[in-house]
DNA sequence: ATTCGAATGGACTAGTAGGTCCATTTCTAG
DNA sequence: CTAGAAATGGACCTACTAGTCCATTCGAAT
């Protein structure tokens, strides 16, 4: 982790311009697509900045926008994400994922989830950085399928943990899938259909 | 496409022992971490026979990549995915994506995923190519559920098309979990998730 | 055997990448 | 006000990359 000691409010801005501009780079252009003159320049700063505010050079960076990224998507699906208790809460945050990814115009594809298919392989300090952010991801989906059971909303067939991957799958697939054809639909398709399954589970009028 | 007029036997050979090569090279290390001077060092090449056999560069040398995983893909499957008539053939197609990715040693993730995310929103061109290897599959898929459908094994909720879309959708973001974890339980638990909806529109004994 | 195109070897170039270094300006604390 | 740390500017270095070019060897058809 950069450490924010020594770190006056113009720098801690500066620090958060850069990560928060590379990362929108890195999104649209990826990891590899994306020099440190590229961020210099959108960010106008100078090379020196770069590695004041992130000494371990272009690794350091990319770990920071990792942990952006990573919260903006967990981000962009709350308050939704959070209260997964009832069908009217599964439906709002399934339209809160759609929405999200029709606002971006031009870039699909899941920030955490191209930065995976890029790092993962190559960086083993990166990979366990995205595990983590899945984790917690799959984590909060997870409780919503608990939470269902409990209120007796789903039959105990439903598996907490297999939905959370089967639904967290839905959306990294139906992403990358979208990415290619340039429409939404196979998001909107592959999430549908997980929904569907959890739904075949469901109790109750 | 590149010309095969004016290649000897030997010529071929060359040509596809340099695609074959540098194709688990980019599968291993992305196409931004392989560089021509790695695939000409496990290739036993030189510079000259690389852009002898690609004129346009390492651009066509990543179609020829780009094609040649995505008939990997497809033939690994086979032949259970030109014949998903019955649930025990489905059954068997599962076995093998799953033992499929079992085999790879280290390397986790779909090829033409990874190069889908990695290329898709740069090359337009590359996007056309790899979208068609999706299609392809998804039609195949899309065939094996008609087919199931046709012979009274599915009710006519289950829309082929969609069935298509969210399987290969599991497939890949099932892959992109299991490379960040390093295990392929995110690719069983996904791929099987999906197969269960899919059974949930099973008709008969 | 000769000949001509295919196959190969490898030096070379221009551009770009990440990263270093030092000088200068701007804060902020005492 | 001033001293020291933080913030900034930008020249510079080295390594590497894709791509060019020409010379040489190989192979098959005549």
């Amino acid at each position: 982790m950069t450490s924010t000691r020594g770190l006056t409010a113009k720098g801690a801005a500066t620090r958060t311009r850069i990560v928060e501009t590379a990362a929108d780079q890195v999104l649209a252009r990826g990891v590899g697509g994306t020099s440190l003159d590229d961020v210099r320049l959108a960010t106008r700063t100078s090379k020196s900045q770069l590695f004041h505010y992130f000494p371990g050079g272009k690794h350091e960076l990319v770990r920071a926008i990792v942990a952006c990224q990573g919260e903006r998507v967990l981000d962009a699906q709350r308050p939704a994400l959070d209260t997964l208790d009832s069908w009217e809460a599964w439906a709002a945050w399934r339209d809160r994922v759609i929405a999200h990814y029709t606002r971006v115009d031009g870039v699909l594809g899941c920030p955490i989830g191209s930065l995976a298919s890029e790092l993962a392989a190559v960086d083993p300090v990166l990979r366990d950085d995205l595990a983590a952010y899945f984790r917690r991801w799959s984590e909060l989906l997870a409780a919503g399928v608990a939470r269902m059971r409990e209120r007796g909303l789903l039959d105990d067939g439903a598996d907490p943990e297999a939905f959370a991957t089967e639904l967290l799958a839905a959306i990294e697939g139906g992403l990358l899938l979208s990415q290619t054809v340039g429409t939404l639909q196979p998001l909107e398709v592959a999430l549908d259909g997980a929904l569907a399954h959890l739904r075949t589970h469901a109790v109750g009028p």
